[in-house]
DNA sequence: GCGTCCAGGTCTACC
DNA sequence: GGTAGACCTGGACGC
């Protein structure tokens, strides 16, 4: 059996990190509460899909891919791709610091927040966030999970890689309504597709991009079917957190925790969190969410 | 079982 | 710049 091991920042909390967000049920992800697994297919250097486990551990990440042997370069692709979805390379220091400044925002600190689950590509979180618009999150695991059935390839062991831009860009409109309950978002996530695997939009540049948030933003509302919530949200999985990135959800328990039920405009929303800085979406995502973390961790921290 | 209504972001047309 | 309506699906509800 083939296991690597990664060591992790100091801080680092494995299952608060795979739980931030809904992305660690979305396949291929797979999340394995009992056993406080995380495991899915990652395509590797030269086109090999493996499929690892992740299990957390005392300062490390353990890594399994069962009686996979892998070469030394996809042995250090792994990682790398490991590293990707955990945030292992970003800097919170700065953002906990922050956090201690403020009486009410300590608790995140002290537990270790603020890592958000992503995937190895953009491309992955960009089709998926498409995917969470205008609908219920249950339709949303429906949609990823039959574009995963049908352009995912096959790893072996009933499991599938996300698709490839490429096998998307070759399908049709008509075909993913049909197949993959994608309804009117099909236009745009062919249409993404087709940019990605033409070269003509390079999404995973903007990992990496130097450029003003407000530039980064720019480029992702220009592609079809990201509004201003993708768009915020997106920023956060780049390790931008100047957006709030609303949706109806956070909208409601903003209303729930500040204004007894009452709704409250996007503007007061925005004005609360202003004064916190480039921070202020991972501040105000992790506020939201709060109760909902205690419910996951409670009795297992 | 069937029909109707509604919620959920984004796009487009229009003012 | 702001607003209204369309887009599509699944769930809730009434019959």
């Amino acid at each position: 059996m083939s296991r690597l091991i990664i060591r992790v920042p100091r801080g680092f909390d494995f299952w608060r990190t795979v739980l931030s967000h809904g992305w660690a049920i979305l396949p291929p992800f797979e999340c394995d509460r009992r056993t406080r697994t995380l495991r899915r297919v990652f395509r590797l250097a030269g086109g090999r899909l493996v499929t690892a486990s992740l299990v957390g551990s005392a300062g490390a990440v353990q890594i399994g891919t069962g009686r996979a042997a892998l070469a030394p370069a996809e042995r250090a692709d792994l990682r790398t791709h490991v590293r990707t979805c955990l945030r292992l390379d970003e800097d919170f220091a700065g953002f906990h610091a922050a956090a201690r400044r403020h009486p009410q925002y300590r608790w995140i600190a002290a537990s270790g927040s603020g890592r958000l689950l992503r995937a190895p590509t953009l491309y992955e979180d960009v089709v998926k966030m498409i995917c969470t618009t205008n609908c219920a999150w249950s339709l949303t695991e429906v949609v990823v999970g039959k574009l995963v059935a049908r352009f995912g390839e096959d790893a072996g062991g009933g499991r599938r890689a996300f698709p490839d831009p490429h096998a998307v860009a070759q399908s049709s409109e008509q075909i993913l309504r049909s197949t993959c309950s994608t309804g009117y978002r099909a236009p745009y996530l062919l249409e993404l597709s087709r940019r990605v695997a033409g070269g003509e939009l390079d999404l995973e540049a903007l990992r990496t991009s130097a450029a003003p948030v407000d530039e980064v933003f720019d480029a992702l509302r220009s592609i079809k079917g990201v509004g201003p919530y993708a768009a915020g949200n997106l920023l956060k999985l780049l390790g931008r957190y100047d957006h709030l990135g609303l949706d109806s959800w956070v909208r409601a328990q903003y209303s729930r925790l500040y204004a007894r039920g009452r709704a409250v405009k996007d503007a007061a929303i925005e004005r609360r969190y202003a004064s916190l800085g480039r921070w202020r979406g991972l501040f105000f995502w992790l506020e939201m969410t709060r109760s909902w973390h205690d419910e996951k961790f409670r009795g297992s921290a």
